[in-house]
DNA sequence: AACATCAAGTTGACGGTGTCAATCTGAGCT
DNA sequence: AGCTCAGATTGACACCGTCAACTTGATGTT
């Protein structure tokens, strides 16, 4: 079965297989699109070592599949950055984060769900170093769920430092991630569930949470009330009115496609 | 082990172990909290009978899984009905649904967890009809799954009668399903997290996509944009003349506390 | 009341899993 | 050349979901 000798490992050079065995599940999970493919033994055989072999470089399979995950996630953040190089406009660069999050999370269903649709990693982010030796991972985990969040987080404080939100920006992204988040995994977990085109139910939900959090962060109603018939008459004009500002070439110009 | 005898079935009603079964299985769910602690043995032993006779009522271990959650989240829609009762105004009611929703989330976070946070359960709603035999559950599950989304849809239909909103009533529902299923996802997946008090956090993400719906679907910016400065002032002369309108006692009055 | 029927339930086993204690082995230092 | 101990293996354990073959007993019929 195994492929390879494999000539074994120096004194000090242990992680290698450390490394291997990383790839190794990698591949196992992209390859059958769920985790209960990834095998300790299969794992074990595609590195060419046997079984136990695993449990020098990982506590046990959660850490492996965790450490797998960490290393996907690890992109979303530059990932992020590069969708809104070059954007002035906080709000449009909200946009950008909040499609490119999305976008990630369909490009990597099973890490995505690994990571963020299962119970309970650990949490409190605070002082938690990515210093990871790929064993303590559950700490480093939350760091990389939550890197996004922080970054979110930012241009939402650029956001209400140039006057367009007010309030405190950890809890506008907060809701905001709640909306990109359900879209990622409402996807994720009914694909055949007749959605509209998906970049039409992004952009439209991330339309949604942006003007939401602009008007909502202005408004001192009450918590828990919506207000209602007076809304609609109010929306109608502020409509009206944008668009006519819009159209009169006072905002930036739409971007290129956003591919 | 097995403490009760158990007289055997009569002809017929071979489908009393089945509830049985059903009731044992979820039990040890919320039990445990995790649904790798419903062993079909442990199911079996609990009931009182042996492991494979529980494949005499259920298909394999995920189709009684699947039938557990099936029953919790048949209460869902009577609850959301249930929250909404004696509340005209439709803005409202959509409030009341999206905090019910959340709030029967937390309150059966493995079955929701399995139902809508777990790879791939089938879709296309067309024509399940709920008469499920408990076997084949997949397609009854989705119907299930769906039936708070078509609640949400058909007030949102009664917000654009209203003049609230504009647009497709199923479209504006998906995009507040993301809204508030990112929310209990959210808080599932990341308890430990230092989450702001829940009720905040839920109805501040309810008013933000509330208010961008009844705003967005107005706007009639190409797709992709957001505009940025000129919104600014905007907001803040809606939210002015809101509040304004709203202390002049136009709309609905306050509900009482939402518990 | 005796009997045959066949759904209801059991027995025993198979292959697969994560995990671990005990063991071997060989690369690198002395 | 030989020691050392990190690196890797051996063999086993307990548990899992699942199934083919078997037994049992309540029921409808005679």
């Amino acid at each position: 079965m195994t492929s390879k000798p494999r000539t074994r490992a120096g004194r000090g050079e242990g992680g290698r297989l450390a490394e291997e065995i990383l790839l190794a599940a990698e591949q196992l999970l992209v390859e059958a699109g769920t985790e209960d493919a990834v095998t300790l033994r299969a794992v074990a055989e595609r590195v060419g070592v046997t079984t136990p072999s695993v449990y020098l470089h990982f506590a046990d399979k959660s850490a492996l599949l965790a450490a797998v995950c960490l290393k996907g996630w690890a992109e979303l953040g530059a990932t992020m950055a590069a969708a809104a190089e070059g954007v002035a406009d906080p709000f449009e660069v909200l946009r950008r984060y909040g499609a490119s999050y999305v976008r990630f999370g369909l490009d990597h269903p099973v890490q995505y769900r690994l990571l963020l649709m299962t119970r309970a990693s650990a949490a409190v982010p605070a002082g938690g170093q990515p210093g990871v030796t790929a064993t303590d991972v559950t700490a480093a985990e939350v760091v990389a769920a939550t890197a996004a969040l922080d970054q979110i987080t930012q241009v939402t404080q650029l956001c209400i430092d140039a006057g367009l939100f007010r309030g405190e920006a950890q809890a506008l992204a907060l809701s905001m991630w709640a909306a990109v988040h359900g879209c990622v995994s409402l996807l994720l977990s009914m694909p055949r569930f007749p959605w509209p085109p998906i970049e039409e139910y992004v952009d439209r939900t991330l339309r949604m949470i942006g003007f939401g959090a602009g008007l909502i962060s202005r408004v001192d109603a009450p918590a828990g009330t919506f207000g209602s018939e007076v809304m609609a008459a109010e929306f109608d004009a502020t409509a009206a009115r944008l668009a006519a500002r819009r159209s009169a070439g006072a905002v930036d110009p739409p971007p290129a496609d956003p591919g």
